[in-house]
DNA sequence: AGGGCAACCCGGACGC
DNA sequence: TGCGTCCGGGTTGCCC
């Protein structure tokens, strides 16, 4: 599922290929997906530029010259297509928005969602995350401070927005096998030098992964080769049964606090 | 505080 | 080909 890594890569090919482009026409085929009546978010959104796309956690914002902001999560399976009239996925597309000749493809939107906010709303809404794990403020003393204060599990913490922001299934167990942990060690039985390796993989699988594209699988536009580029670089993520990387034993698939976790029963400790 | 779990949602994969 | 069934999984909220 799209984590901080895969929307990084969305927002600067995004960037790249719409700012400053003006909407010119919306398409809502699942009301569900919108905060507001579909008539008011068209009315709203055709004619506006969108000045910038920013991104927080695992959220993508379209900034739009109207003041209002788009706020987009793609939740479990939501994934997004640039194309036109003819080249688009044979998929079932949620929403759709024009910018001239282009098409912006919604696509998978179940639990995900676009909502048109204003500043103080978008403020609201984005306040109970952690801090954005990628940030230079985000230190060595901060991450030593903030996992001082937990005891549960590193998969769980890891996963825990208000914790960080931005891991989800895959990095978590990415990470934990980067730093030779177990996904179920508890925050409070590292040593300092295990929340170190800890903190020093964290940056490097986010920082490599973002690097490579992430590893959604499905290109954001033809000819995009820039996405997806991390999907053969998982280490432990949907590997069950396949050699670990740095040991050969096989890589174990194990349900945590219900969610699946990977990892490498020899030499994550 | 942390773990467990249900609910949300429905496209699409899969089985017959 | 066609129809019914069920899975996935981030997030929230509730209970213990």
């Amino acid at each position: 599922m799209p984590e901080l890594p895969e929307m990084e890569t969305y927002r600067r090919l995004l960037t790249e290929q719409l700012a400053c482009r003006t909407i010119t026409d919306v398409e809502i085929n699942r009301e569900k997906s919108i905060n507001i009546n579909s008539g008011q978010f068209k009315s709203q959104l055709i004619k506006a530029q969108i000045t910038d796309i920013k991104r927080r956690a695992k959220h993508l914002i379209f900034k739009l010259s109207s003041g209002k902001n788009l706020l987009l999560h793609l939740m479990l399976g939501g994934w997004m297509y640039i194309g036109n009239e003819e080249d688009n996925p044979d998929r079932t597309k949620q929403v759709i928005i024009s910018i001239g000749d282009k098409k912006l493809y919604f696509i998978g939107l179940r639990l995900g969602y676009l909502h048109l906010l204003t500043d103080t709303e978008l403020e609201k809404e984005l306040a109970d995350l952690g801090p954005e794990p990628i940030d230079q403020t985000f230190s060595f003393p901060v991450f030593r401070e903030l996992i001082g204060s937990r005891r549960g599990m590193l998969k769980t913490t890891f996963v825990n927005q208000q914790f960080l922001s931005g891991i989800g299934n895959c990095y978590s167990d990415e990470i934990c096998f980067e730093a030779g942990l177990l996904p179920m060690k508890k925050a409070d039985e590292l040593d300092e030098d295990e929340i170190k390796i800890l903190y020093q993989s964290l940056k490097g699988v986010l920082t490599r992964a973002i690097q490579f594209g992430g590893y959604m699988e499905e290109p954001l536009f033809r000819g995009d080769t820039k996405t997806g580029g991390y999907n053969e670089l998982c280490r432990v993520y949907d590997r069950e049964g396949e050699p670990c990387l740095r040991c050969s034993s096989p890589i174990v698939k194990e349900e945590i606090s219900s969610r699946k976790t990977f990892y490498c029963r020899n030499c994550q400790k």
